[in-house]
DNA sequence: TTACACCTATCAAGTGATAGGTAGTCTCTC
DNA sequence: GAGAGACTACCTATCACTTGATAGGTGTAA
């Protein structure tokens, strides 16, 4: 997969009712968060009855777990492999920078996993794990890729990811938070890697 | 005042009841957001009835509105003047770091500012002003802090500024998401002052 | 006939907000 | 200095509304 399509897993307009619940409940949980959706809204959105929607997610946890795990294993899908020896490290970064911006800032929102932790207090710990298990993965990967890119220390690699994970949420943060998109290139580009 | 009291602007015991409503109101927006707390949970925190809060902040937004003021406030009030001739910007960066990390991450919280923003979307406009008011007034003064540091051009200073700042909410959201504090010292030592 | 995917109807709990009452205190006037 | 009025800071009671969740019915397809 290339680095360009990291973010790009968009959905097909018309699928099944389990999925379209998930968009509209994915969609809500970056909107709002946690508390700022009910069943009778993501069910309007679906077209049907919030009785239904109870009947594919029981509780708002099953429904919001579900939703991180199918954006925890479609995000995974979708990043290239660091350990290829075609890997293309600062192009894969530079990628992921663009890639944030446009699912996040471009859309005037922050990323799920910032809103979910926004609510961690008020989550359950099924769905709590399932946001630690979502930055996991995002520090693993991240962690071969700066590994790949500046070399040092499995630690030192590891640090870079935290910092740079840490600096586009923020980024986002403070995009939301003042109004101007404009902070988050100048954030981002202390991260941003030139071209060969 | 000394840079090591910027965060420490705690309140005393027994205080009035307009002020009783603003502790207990900052304290839960701190730990759940702005939907996450109602009028009877204040009124209960402070002692009185739901009835007696919508007495001295009619509306909701009324009373988030008048935390966010005192909080610009005080937040205000306790930052050294950059432009004094005895200010230390390293000492002075490196209080505001441990302050941050002692007023959010070693309460297992984020700032009050990332939560409000968080929630943006379901806040009225007077809200939404308050808080972009305060991260104003945070960025003006990081702004001359790094320019009395580094040096350099406005623009400049005000883009470190932007940096520093996503750099710490950014850390905070990975503290909370993963549950290890650590990542807020790993993040944030690449910002931290060598002494004189 | 059985499982599935929906539905209607309803529940108890909690929400922000309002109306209107009450005790205490302050201030002005005679 | 006593009484009247007004103001303050609470209260009880209640409103309309939304919430997550459940019970139980309906149609359809294998």
């Amino acid at each position: 997969m290339s680095a360009e399509n990291m973010f790009s897993h968009k959905r097909l307009p018309s699928m099944d009712t389990k999925s379209k619940i998930l968009n509209a409940a994915e969609a809500a949980i970056v909107k709002g968060g946690y508390g700022a959706f009910s069943f009778r809204d993501i069910a309007e959105e679906v077209g049907i009855k919030s009785a239904s929607v109870h009947y594919h997610y029981p509780t708002k946890a099953d429904l919001v777990v579900a939703v991180m795990v199918r954006f925890t294993h479609d995000f995974q899908a979708a990043l290239p492999d660091p350990n290829t020896p075609d890997f293309d490290a600062k192009r894969t970064l530079n990628a992921f920078i663009d890639g944030f911006r446009a699912q996040n800032v471009e859309h005037h929102n922050m990323s799920i996993c910032t809103m979910l932790t926004a609510d961690k207090h008020q989550l359950s710990d099924v769905v709590s794990q399932s946001l630690a298990d979502f930055y996991q993965v995002k520090l693993d990967w991240l962690t071969s890729v700066f590994k790949r890119l500046e070399g040092g220390t499995e630690t030192a690699a590891q640090n870079r990811a935290g910092q740079f994970i840490a600096a586009l949420h923020g980024a986002s943060v403070l995009v939301q938070a003042t109004g101007e998109p404009a902070w988050y290139e100048k954030v981002a580009s202390s991260w941003r890697q030139p071209a060969d």
